[in-house]
DNA sequence: TGATGTTATGTTATAGAATAACATTTGTTA
DNA sequence: TAACAAATGTTATTCTATAACATAACATCA
């Protein structure tokens, strides 16, 4: 895979305002955005591609901080409650959550090539969901959405050096 | 949770339609069902619930026969590959496919309370989801719907017991 | 302020899921 | 039968995630 994550730079302007909402509402819900959480957090959006909890924790570690595991999935575990990431749970890895604030499932689009993520929220989507579980009586309690294909970027690109 | 698997008794009618179906499949494909992967199959379709792959590991270890993780997991990637199993990306288990022959993603419920499963095929999910990756130019290769939740019966045993 | 309870983090160990790499066996075909 | 390919056996390792318990930080109230 074509890697995208460059964690080398300091926080992307993405980053930096995904932070400022993780603050707001944490703060108007009482919830406690730690150092290391918010750190996590940030890690997790100066990736351009979704992390791995180990990867997480190889940069925390890079940061001087002592860490284990649990460390790491602990304070992904509250991100998740608090819907500022979500987990693609085909690839066991972590992406910022791009609406935080409405707690939802979300819709990815995964590039197999690049490894980039789309997250849609299609209205519709949930919608006809919704109609094929209430039809069978069925109490949702999360969605999960994942469709792995190739990106418009890495299709062109493929397209030239074939 | 509580659990529905039963693996002690014989196959179930499900179950036999199943093999013989998948038997016909391969045969037409000349793909090699052979005794190894059958008895995989045949250890998903015994089961109310979708399974592990060590679970399954477990009961080829019952039968008396040999193995480590990769006998299951060639096995699995054969049976995937035939469109015969499905695998629940959400919790890392694998489900006899309730419509083989036609190679396709599925869409599934899972109850939370009981683990038991049920394969959707709405084609206007499809066709939606199809709708969204085509306007957006991605190419899908594989598409993961899954539905985390409370089925009927454990429904209405949870409100009872209330 | 200090005692108490709660929340968060540190730490060690282990469980669970999946694959790499190579050896051996089985099946197929020439 | 020889030679090749496919399938399985086997050992070891990597990656993902959690259990269990210890310590530290924070909050609340007498």
């Amino acid at each position: 895979m074509r890697q995208a994550a460059d964690l080398s730079c300091s926080p992307s302007v993405d980053a930096q305002q995904a932070l400022a909402r993780a603050e707001a509402l944490c703060q108007q819900r009482g919830a406690r955005l730690t150092d290391l959480r918010r750190r996590v957090l940030e890690i997790i959006w100066s990736s351009a591609t979704p992390l791995g909890a180990y990867t997480i924790l190889d940069v925390l570690r890079d940061d001087g901080r002592q860490g284990a595991p649990p460390t790491v999935y602990r304070a992904l575990d509250f991100l998740l409650a608090q819907g500022l990431i979500h987990r693609l749970a085909s690839l066991n890895v972590f992406t910022g959550c791009r609406r935080p604030g409405s707690h939802h499932s979300g819709q990815f689009l995964i590039c197999r090539d690049c490894g980039r993520v789309s997250e849609l929220s299609n209205p519709a989507i949930d919608e006809l969901l919704r109609t094929e579980t209430d039809a069978r009586g069925f109490e949702v309690l999360a969605q999960i959405v994942e469709i792995l294909g190739r990106c418009p970027d890495c299709l062109e690109e493929s397209t030239r050096h074939d």
